[in-house]
DNA sequence: TTGTAGGCGTTATCAT
DNA sequence: ATGATAACGCCTACAA
């Protein structure tokens, strides 16, 4: 007579990996015996706990985490979205951000947009159904109402599975007060760079890069202040857009610079946009910064080794991962608008 | 009289969050039908697909990707673990992975090292906890017999919950046949900067960098192989260790470049390291290239901008990451052990 | 100090 | 086409 079927045949496949019934098996205890010992609950005699460290150690057991995680227990992971990695400071920002993850026992999830939005609301709803404790978000796209739902909406979607939202590099939101937002003074740190200019008798100051973003448009705002402080006004030839690449920054500047009234200095979006503008000087032998200043943005870690030296506005993008991490780990009850100061590294490009 | 305590009331408290059975009661259907609704699977009739679609909605209902991923369904995740993320290269190489990872559905977990082996194998060791599909690895430690020991553990250790383990940046090693390894030809790439100071007519060519990780293993072999092939033989005067930083090689350098018979030409472990050289060229107002010659390594964004510009090593980082992630997940058959092609860029850094 | 017995949320099998 | 149910691996309230 065949024997019949065993009932519990059902559901998914047993893993072949030993799990805490083996070790309990092993030891001759129970597995909440084993439980204990691993989890170091409770009072184990010495003797049922060295019983059972060995038997485990001989299976090789791990626990499994994801069981853990089910239960409540184990830590669930921090997540960072971004656009893409292709700048020093989101590299900075994500190392922030991956400290305080690791150093609090989390895992570190990593994803990009590309600056997709299609991608963004999918790689929201995999870490959704992921349950992620909390994701940083850098949002470079246009701000604008549609923008601002979006968020909103990936703030009720991730509240409704317990998981924090922050937003990063991103200006504090009116229309939703709950999100909390870490920022660093762009608005200031443009500012500043006019207001450096114009102390150095600038009349003529061009901002060259990205205007649509919510950086750039910080940073531009910043810029029309300054302009504002200088006792200047905004010459809308002199505002000119490009991607934040050097390449297209080149180009740009050509054009920029080939006016008949071409600007005697130019406040870049990016480093990586001062950079194409270094290189457009040097198509038409300008010199800077005796006919043409500039300033970046970001204070890369090149800045100070071009020729000549990049005058730029640092920024803490370690502290502002490592903030935003904090925030959306829970960690801290700090406020949670925060807004981190950026200083002007003057050097030579600014004479 | 009281009711009787619910029977079942053990275990962890339940969540707040809608599951598959708040789905189906509020639809009037099984928690199985819910599941092949979401899941696809099998056959359901429109009509009550459509019930349990608008449960689903009117509940907000998120599945449970932990317990999706305890039954073996679910895409477990991708990590790469690395020194840091100070480095361009090693920006391009996470991009590279994250791109394949999250192209094949696989979350893409990050974690830094910093150097420090306890971290290292700490993180080995939640990553396995965590049943990770696979780990890309990029060990940057001294390749000696303890670091191979560590390694067949990480593999070992790996394998017994199912996930694979991938080298990166590392070359083959003989004694672990069996780990797949991702690497640029970083021999090749310094022998390349030799050759070409060779046939510049430079004899006295310096090393200046790491020599005891296990990148710069292969670099400083490279380098040695050049200067056989070049006709020269290697002075150990012109071999100099510093870190990975611009400061302390700007230090180094000037320790060279201050010897009484200094060099005419120095390869650099990395781009970083060449700003230093270039710092200290500048110090003692030694002409780039006139009178010194500098090759450096990466191909950084940067280097075509450096002044002047930056003779370099170029390697396909992104490539290292992608198929370093798509060996990591299993996704290829091709060769285990790939070795990538580097080129060498020329600028007027070496005339 | 240790064992027993659910139950976390999901999916697959069997039965209807 | 749908429902009932066991099972994944773990943890903990309760009983002994």
């Amino acid at each position: 007579m065949p024997e019949p079927r065993k009932r519990g045949a059902r559901g998914p496949a047993p893993t072949n990996e030993a799990n805490l019934r083996d070790v309990a098996a092993l030891a001759g205890v129970s597995p909440a015996t084993v439980s204990r010992v691993l989890t170091g609950t409770a009072g184990v005699r010495d003797e049922t706990r060295a019983k059972v460290r060995e038997a485990a150690e001989e299976l090789g057991y791990v626990a499994n985490g994801l069981a853990q995680a089910m239960l409540g227990r184990g830590r669930r992971p921090l997540a960072l979205v971004t656009p893409a990695l292709h700048d020093a400071a989101f590299s900075e920002l994500a190392s922030g951000a991956e400290e305080v993850a690791t150093h609090n026992g989390h895992l570190f999830l990593m994803a990009f947009t590309h600056g997709d939005v299609a991608r963004e609301e999918a790689i929201i709803a995999t870490l959704r159904e992921q349950r992620a404790a909390g994701v940083v978000l850098v949002h470079a796209g246009a701000p604008d109402k549609e923008a601002d739902q979006r968020i909103a909406g990936y703030l009720h979607s991730l509240a409704s599975v317990n998981a924090t939202l922050v937003l990063c590099g991103h200006p504090y939101l009116p229309s939703l007060p709950s999100v909390a937002t870490v920022n660093v003074d762009q608005i200031g740190g443009a500012r500043a760079a006019v207001i450096h200019l114009g102390a150095k008798g600038h009349r003529r100051i061009a901002f060259l890069g990205l205007t649509h973003s919510s950086a750039a448009n910080q940073r531009f705002l910043g810029y029309s202040l300054g302009l504002r402080d200088a006792g200047l006004t905004i010459d809308s030839s002199l505002v000119v857009e490009c991607p934040d690449e050097t390449v297209e920054a080149h180009l740009a500047a050509l054009l920029l610079l080939r006016k008949p009234d071409p600007p005697t200095a130019i406040v870049c979006f990016s480093d990586i946009v001062a950079v194409g503008v270094y290189r457009a000087a040097r198509d038409f032998h300008v010199d800077i910064p005796g006919q043409l200043a500039v300033v970046g943005f970001d204070d890369s870690p090149f800045a100070a080794d071009l020729t000549p030296g990049l005058t730029s506005i640092h920024a803490p993008f370690y502290d502002m991962g490592a903030r935003s991490a904090r925030l959306a780990l829970r960690l801290t009850d700090d406020d949670t608008h925060v807004d981190l100061p950026t200083e002007l590294v003057a050097r030579d490009s600014t004479g």
